[in-house]
DNA sequence: AGAGATAATGAGAATCATTATCGCTGACTG
DNA sequence: CAGTCAGCGATAATGATTCTCATTATCTCT
């Protein structure tokens, strides 16, 4: 499992006349384990060093930005004073997220219900590239729902 | 002009136990000439020292942590590595944004679309509060439309 | 007006996340 | 097998923001 993105990454490394090295191979399975998720860099640095532990926190910022720049992952932030990672399977580029003020968890939710508005923005002169829709609420859980 | 800013801000002030202070003055008149505008700290920093020179970059950010805290000013992050502060006249908390990715100006929708979406999410038990929406891209005039 | 209490300020240090620098290593090239 | 160079780890540097602390301004009570 996970070969699928480990060979999507392979390729646009190459692509870049990069190479796989250990370390970035260990990011980019902490990084595949936890997909779906939208990790801090230091939450990715103690996961990495967990299995790695020489691996410096320099090399981590390196090859995030790697991965960021090769498209195989989204560098966003959510009205924090940090970035946070999220390692996609595909180039999708509608950012639908859900965060919860109290635990600050964020889910992701698979819609796409603005094409509507994107076209009456596109109307107005303004090129549509990509847009980031956040949901700031309570999740089920911190609401003693589930 | 402005009057009702300032009334506004003033109300906050006093139901908080706060003061307003000449430093407080002059960051809400700089915040209420820039209505509409998304400032970063700095910015802010320097027009407020343009008419008070003495004022320190601390007080600026103290002001803008109690507006903030007030409720009058937003405060945002935009994938940037800093935050970005909007005076608001009202309460709204509907943030709909274009955020040119050429010259960074920060423009501002008033649609209210995501309803449905909305509702569509309360049924999954996530208590709403607040969103954001920014969508990326390139404004008429760096298209050289305009 | 004056004294004391308290809030706010300015300067600069500290912090946090991130990025740049630098000398070293270790893998390919010829 | 020597040379080159990407990548590495450690650490210094940076940029934005927050904290600390001594000083100043403001408010209250007299």
């Amino acid at each position: 499992m996970g070969e699928m993105a480990v060979n999507r990454v392979l390729e646009r490394l190459q692509q870049a006349n990069c190479k796989m090295t250990p370390q970035r191979m260990a990011v980019l399975q902490v990084l595949e384990e936890n997909q779906g998720r939208h990790l801090t860099a230091e939450q990715i640095f103690l996961m990495v060093k967990h299995r790695m532990p020489l691996i410096g926190m320099a090399t981590v910022y390196r090859t995030l930005e790697l991965f960021a720049g090769l498209g195989v992952l989204n560098k966003a932030s959510f009205d924090e004073a940090r970035f946070r990672y999220e390692f996609g399977e595909e180039d999708r580029h509608r950012h639908h997220h859900l965060m919860c003020v109290e635990c600050g968890e964020i889910a992701e939710l698979e819609e796409d219900l603005l094409h509507s508005l994107e076209r009456q923005v596109e109307e107005s002169g303004f090129q549509v590239l990509d847009h980031a829709l956040v949901i700031y609420g309570r999740c089920a859980r911190c609401r003693g729902l589930a």
